[in-house]
RNA sequence: GGAGGGAUGGCAGAGUGGACGAUUGCGACGGUCUUGAAAACCGUUGAGGUGCAAGCCUCCGGGGGUUCGAAUCCCCCUCCCUCCGCCA
């Protein structure tokens, strides 16, 4: 949610970071104009109260000196004025609410280093590393699901019999496998951050905090019955870790690391990418997060960022860092790096992780905040995450890459201790 | 799922219709004293809205109601605790 402040201060600024996401400047305006009327009638509801308030005073003086009689104008006059307060008052929070209802809607502003551009295409390959497009043999052009299937450690036709389509099974290695990274992903950043383990189901005000509700609704699964919805990635949970709450200055930035399964529906993209791990709805990921100072948000995206290239690179995968260009910027980001990795079996680019700044806009809507370093008041956190590594499709990059001439894959030294020592699977 | 008890500032804990945004204690911060520290003593110390400011307004788990006036009375909800039931 961005500042109410912005749209009273500098609202060209937000008009031109919005249209640089593709907004229309409508809803700009419609907010502008309810925060007019809002505060409008705050002022005239206030000073209503206000006289209400005394005249009371003066009620309870009279009672108190027992001159019950003398109230009775008094009262009336109180009562009239009531009457009016609460006329008064729900117009206001009519018009308070559906500014919120517009607020919430509206994206964050992209950063001014976020490059220019309205889709996917205009984003930008920030580097490529490990990757030598002439290098690979045939061996490594065979997709990852029927490697997967051969071997015996996937199996999609029986996930889907349980499931449906964009569910699979993990068997005997490859399922050890799924641990293995996970695994490998906490111990490489319990140096500095935090395990967690949250809960998977949660209610709807958390899933308002980092922006998936109410806008996306349709991605989220959702159990009616409990009214509770299955967090589409850790990052929800870790956001509300520090819901209404003031932290301490000295206490940022706060680093907290989650190992948890992530469901989506993907409602936007059905019949894209059926095949094999490329899009499923249920998966294991580990995600990096912190709350931060302003000041200190910078060197956290970098620091997030390279933690995540790290455990790529050491895997043995092929990847590249794009930075994602305003109008293909998630909606509660200012800017984003992913990283994809290079997947030769099926020749394509897959997105493994999104390492995010978001300003204040999450800590806003999940009411956040610091103590400010010179000790009064508070400011709003800031907050960033990324995945530290999403299994499925690292799963295909190693099973693709790192596939042999006879059939079998060779396991990732970095893997090998968390795999009773595999060196080969199959 | 049933029955009861709770929810007040950073924490603990008073307050059952009127001067209460809230007694007090602890903690924190500033000062006096001290070679320095501790102790003692003095003072300060919640969050937000609006306004140039003075000020005004909101917030005692959340929402509704009664009243001239609600932390306080009534209704609904959420959460926590105890007991019973069920259970990995």
């Amino acid at each position: 949610m961005l500042d109410i402040r912005l749209f009273r201060n500098e609202l060209e600024q937000v008009r031109a970071g919005l249209s640089r996401r593709g907004e229309s400047s409508e809803s700009v305006d419609a907010v502008v104009r309810l925060d007019d009327e809002v505060r409008r009638i705050n002022t005239e509801r206030d000073e209503l109260r206000s006289r209400i308030r005394a005249l009371s005073n003066e009620v309870g003086q009279l009672m108190r000196d027992g001159l019950k009689d003398e109230a009775g104008d008094l009262q009336a006059e109180s009562r009239e004025l009531g009457a009016q307060e609460k006329q008064l008052d729900a117009a206001s929070d009519a018009a308070a609410h559906e500014l919120r209802e517009l607020l919430l809607r509206l994206p964050n502003l992209p950063s001014d280093d976020a490059p220019d551009g309205s889709t996917e295409h205009d984003n930008v390959v920030a580097r490529v590393e490990n990757y030598d497009p002439g290098s690979y043999a045939d061996h490594q052009r065979v997709p990852h699901w029927e490697t997967g299937e051969a071997l015996g450690i996937l199996d999609v036709e029986r996930g889907v019999k349980m499931s449906g389509s964009m569910f699979v099974m993990y068997r005997k290695a490859g399922a050890a496998m799924v641990r293995a990274l996970c695994q490998l992903a906490l111990d490489r950043n319990a140096d500095l951050y935090e395990e967690v383990r949250p809960p998977t189901l949660v209610r709807a005000d958390t899933m308002v905090s980092t922006g998936h509700l109410p806008k996306f609704a349709d991605d989220a699964y959702h159990l009616e019955r409990d009214d509770l919805y299955a967090i589409p990635t850790a990052e929800v949970p870790l956001t509300s870790l520090a819901r209404d709450e003031i932290l301490d200055h000295a206490a940022l930035p706060a680093r907290y690391m989650a190992h948890t399964s992530c469901f989506r529906r993907e409602a936007g993209s059905a019949g894209k990418d059926t095949r094999g791990l490329l899009r499923v709805h249920e998966f294991d990921k580990v995600e990096l997060l912190a709350y931060t100072t302003a000041e200190q948000a910078p060197a956290l995206h970098r620091e997030i960022l390279d933690r995540a290239e790290a455990l790529i690179r050491d895997l043995g995968l092929a990847y590249r860092i794009l930075d994602l260009c305003a109008g293909d910027l998630g909606n509660s980001s200012r800017r984003t790096f992913d990283i994809e990795v290079y997947a030769p079996g099926v020749d394509r680019w897959l997105e493994v992780s999104s390492v995010s700044w978001f300003g204040d806009y999450q800590a806003r809507r999940a009411n956040i905040r610091h103590r400010s370093a010179e000790g009064k008041g508070t400011e709003v956190c800031h907050t960033l995450n990324g995945s530290a590594l999403a299994v499925p499709r690292v799963w295909a990059g190693i099973v693709e890459t790192h596939r042999q001439p006879d059939g079998s894959v060779a396991v990732p030294e970095v893997l090998q201790p968390y795999l009773r020592g595999l060196t080969r699977i199959g």
